[in-house]
DNA sequence: ATATTTTTTTAGGTTTGTCTAAAAATATTT
DNA sequence: AAATATTTTTAGACAAACCTAAAAAAATAT
């Protein structure tokens, strides 16, 4: 596999992730997500159209191919296991991980990433539970939805949290809700949009809609 | 402490090596180190004269300042931190850790670097025995002589090898010669300049001029 | 001391990735 | 459907880091 720059990942990093949502991305969607200039966004573009890294004509927006797929892969993958590395070994809290990996991601040695994945025990998923590509790059996509779905005194076990801010680490450490733990939910309140919920046999608690939009599970044990 | 590009820092950094022989460093000697053409440096030169990293008037060679000397530092500490982490924990064998570590080292975020350094339990050396600054930039100088001027029967420890080839690495694990490992020169042969050695009780064994000229050594047990 | 060779610097050009300002294409209103 | 607004692209510049070829300085040889 060819090598790419910095910047080039960072594009293909970023039209990755908008993708999931739109499934096409625009330029300026792209712009402002990397905090670069429109112009600089549809330069990148024909460059990387010239690489077969995506499909793109002039105006109608852009999509990974699927050699640009692989790469983007790749990139999450080596980003994903320097989170897990960051938080499990060195002892970096939740919202320091991703600042840090964003450099270590870059470094694309295939031998040191596959070595540092056996190292840490092949993790599955990173820090915040979002799935971790393996060496072929086949990512585990779970079913998983929100809290805000899940119905009533059924057990599942939270997979994700979308937000990787250090507040609502806070938050969630408080309440002690960490990836994997198993809660349902008890009650609703129609007023707020807030719920009950309940981990293993302790006593209930509240959360608000604005956490528990942010919190996505799996159904099941 | 400032930020500096991936081709300042490997400027800067073959500077502090090369000084350690000469003193003082002239465009062709670095321009041979990094493989680039002398035009190269002297446009590079003029720029880290203008960030006050070296002392240098043109056709004069050129130094590192103090302040150049502090970033040098620096760098040589994420680049042997990293070596000793790919041998020791992702065991990398000695002569692969060195090209990885040349990408690692320019990931410059201090908490990473003295979190990876608490992890690895503070070594004071890298897997080739060079000594590893510690977060201040202090750096231990042992002095260390060549096995050719180890008197005979003097117990000495191994301190570094110079060579890090994998050639020189086959050699040595065969012969048994690690950092750190005690020895006595028991034999000189004025013929070809070998000699014999002798590992701790162990019957003594013979190695050529040319090995034993890569090999570094501290008085003492 | 002068001539020759070597080293170093300057001058001018290239590529990558960015930018601003203007033009072109597309979308939205009226 | 025409006018207006928005989005996207093009045109032209700029900085970083490199290059080649030529000029200048220093070192070496005669």
């Amino acid at each position: 596999m060819l090598n790419y720059s910095t910047s080039e990942e960072n594009y293909i990093k970023a039209i990755f992730h908008l993708q999931r949502q739109d499934g096409t991305v625009t330029t300026n969607e792209l712009a402002n997500e990397l905090k670069t200039k429109p112009a600089s966004v549809t330069d990148m573009m024909k460059k990387l159209k010239v690489k077969k890294l995506l499909h793109y004509q002039p105006y109608q927006g852009f999509r990974l191919s699927s050699d640009g797929n692989k790469v983007a892969l790749g990139i999450v993958r080596r980003h994903r296991l320097w989170e897990f590395f960051l938080a499990e070994k060195l002892k970096f809290t939740w919202d320091e991980v991703h600042e840090v990996a964003e450099d270590l991601e870059h470094v694309s040695n295939k031998k040191l990433i596959d070595k540092l994945d056996e190292f840490l025990g092949f993790p599955r998923v990173d820090p915040h539970g979002d799935p971790i590509p393996d060496a072929n790059g086949k990512i585990e996509i779970s079913k998983k939805i929100c809290l805000t779905e899940l119905p009533f005194n059924t057990p599942a076990s939270v997979s994700s949290v979308s937000d990787h801010s250090s507040e609502i680490l806070e938050l969630l450490e408080h309440k002690k809700i960490t990836i994997g733990v198993k809660l349902e939910v008890k009650k609703k309140f129609e007023f707020d949009n807030s719920m009950e919920v309940r981990i293993g046999r302790n006593p209930a608690f509240t959360i608000s809609e604005q956490l528990a939009k942010n919190i996505f599970v799996k159904y099941g044990s």
